[in-house]
RNA sequence: GGUCUCGUCGCCUAGUGGCUGGGCAGGGCUCUGCAAAAGCCCCUACAGCGGUUCGAAUCCGCUCGAGACCUCCA
């Protein structure tokens, strides 16, 4: 497997630490609203990489998503009369740790119900640690950042000298900082701030009023309040996988500051690298356009199911791009997608009908598998790989293919569907729908007028059956009625 | 204004020096009374202008254009 490596800037053979182990950590979503179809680009994508690494890597994967439900905006919407508050998230109580646990639990689920739609399974997981399971574990990394005296405390709040962290270790490996802009001890207190500004960061904030809080006794001094965004993923990671892992994961605007000072604190604490590998996905655009609410094309995945999208096309639209370019998301690209997944749909179920024709060699079939096992390898490139799928599948129609590789191409076709997770690897099914017996009629007295060459009325008798909702799809043996 | 990315056939998406990439849309043909469906075929693009090279979509420069970030966003 090569992929590319955002520390080295360069596509880099990937060797697990851990022989045959690769270890994953995704960075998940912040539960305080519904996921948008960009989120899930970044799911899909780290979806899509674990299963590489176990179908084409041949790993065992331990993969981590982490669930942020406790943050700067988990807090707001969910303090008392937010106006974010949602009856479906129960009755607000005067315990704000309460309200904060109504509303991340709420979203966690709708988020894990949308992963599960788009076919992100819950037993390709190893773990996804919810942040405030985790506190004790934060602190003890504080604990050592502050011992090891790249931590100060301030107003209640501790934040971490990146001036002084500079001085020892290189700040900016995943983003180039203009350390010019560096205002000497500026400090960070929020969640969210300016991207590329380089600023003392908070490890831990200081409770605010009525804001939920923990309790945490550093250096004799008592600091109620709760952890900074970046402590989250840090703890979490050396907890559960223990670092440095292998691969690091997120959308393009986490290198930083999140990433970046992810590895700062885990070296100032831990002494240790965070990860090998850090892999970003690209944004998402709809229809050309940044994805805004002002725009109107902000969509989350029940928007679009709503819209009658099916979550396959979402999918396989999804990965019909390279991870690491701006997908456009378009309905006509939607639509693009579904023609293109059901042809391939169509092809796999015609392998499954035999035919006893035994023409071409077997190596066309064994070039196919590397191919594809080679554009997957390469740096996950997905539009490759459906390249090469077309390409076979014109080159070599089903019905040419001996029975032996019918079974050979469906076993290509199983392996890549492991990955994109879009096809069924089954005969077609008989669909015996329920046709009511007076429409199968109305569709036999047409059959019998056209065989009569009563032309006329065969076409009105077609629209008596299209207005049932039912066309009919004539053979020269017979007709097939079929639901509009 | 600053920082950065990018401009490939009507649309989407591969492709980093040489062999007409793929999908969708569109057109034609076969089949058919017509249609639907299916199959086959066609559609030879790389923003513009210079330069490097035997040869450039691919490298360099300039111009034009688009988008992103700099404010919350995956």
């Amino acid at each position: 497997m090569k992929l590319y490596n955002t520390l080295s800037k360069t596509v880099e053979q990937f060797t697990p630490i851990n022989p045959g182990e690769v270890r994953i950590y995704s960075c998940g979503p912040t539960v305080y609203n519904y996921a948008h179809i960009g989120n899930h680009r970044a799911f899909l994508f780290a979806d899509f990489l674990h299963r590489a690494m176990r179908i084409i890597g041949g790993y065992s994967v331990k993969w981590v998503m982490n669930i942020t439900d406790i943050d700067d905006k988990t807090i707001r919407d969910s303090a008392l009369n937010s106006p974010e508050w949602k009856v479906e998230f129960g009755k607000q109580t005067n315990d704000p740790k309460e309200n904060l646990k109504k509303l991340t639990s709420f979203y966690a689920q709708e988020f894990l119900q949308d992963i599960s739609v788009l076919g992100i399974k819950k037993e390709h997981f190893f773990a996804m640690p919810y942040a405030t399971d985790y506190i004790p574990q934060m602190l003890d990394l504080i604990e050592n950042i502050y011992k090891n005296g790249y931590a100060y405390i301030s107003n209640g709040s501790i934040y971490f000298n990146v001036g002084l962290w500079v001085s020892k270790e290189k700040y900016g490996k995943l983003f180039a900082i203009d350390f010019d802009n560096i205002i000497s001890g500026s400090r960070i207190d929020s969640d969210e701030y300016a991207k590329e500004q380089a600023s003392d960061f908070v490890l831990w904030k200081a409770k605010k009023d009525d804001e939920p809080f923990w309790d945490f006794t550093l250096d004799n001094q008592y600091l109620p309040g709760r952890p900074g965004w970046h402590i989250e993923c840090s703890a979490m990671g050396n907890h559960i996988l223990g670092l440095p892992f292998d691969i690091h994961t997120g959308a393009v605007d986490l290198r930083f500051p999140h990433h970046e000072d992810e590895i700062a604190q885990s070296k100032a604490g831990y002494g240790v690298d965070t990860s090998t590998f850090f892999c970003y996905n690209e944004f998402l655009e709809v229809e050309g356009k940044k994805m805004s609410k002002s725009l109107g094309n902000f969509y989350t995945l029940k928007d679009l199911l709503h819209k009658g999208l099916d979550p396959l096309d979402i999918r396989f639209s999804l990965l019909s791009t390279h991870y690491a370019s701006v997908h456009n998301f378009t309905f006509f690209g939607i639509e693009s997608a579904k023609k293109a997944r059901l042809r391939i749909q169509e092809y796999i179920h015609e392998c499954f009908e035999l035919s006893g024709n035994d023409f071409h060699e077997i190596a066309i079939i064994d070039t196919f598998e590397s191919d594809l096992k080679e554009s997957i390898a390469d740096d996950l490139h997905t539009p490759k790989a459906i390249e090469i799928v077309f390409t076979f599948m014109k080159s070599y129609p089903a019905n040419t293919l001996s029975n032996i590789q019918k079974n050979n191409v469906l076993t290509i076709f199983d392996m890549l569907n492991q990955l994109f997770d879009v096809w069924k690897i089954s005969p077609k099914e008989k669909v015996e729908l329920a046709i009511p017996e007076y429409v199968l009629e109305i569709g036999r007295q047409r059959w019998e007028a056209k065989k009569n060459r009563e032309f006329q009325k065969a076409d009105e008798l077609r629209d008596v059956l299209l207005q049932n909702g039912f066309t009919s799809k004539d053979s020269k043996d017979g007709f097939e009625l079929l639901p509009l």
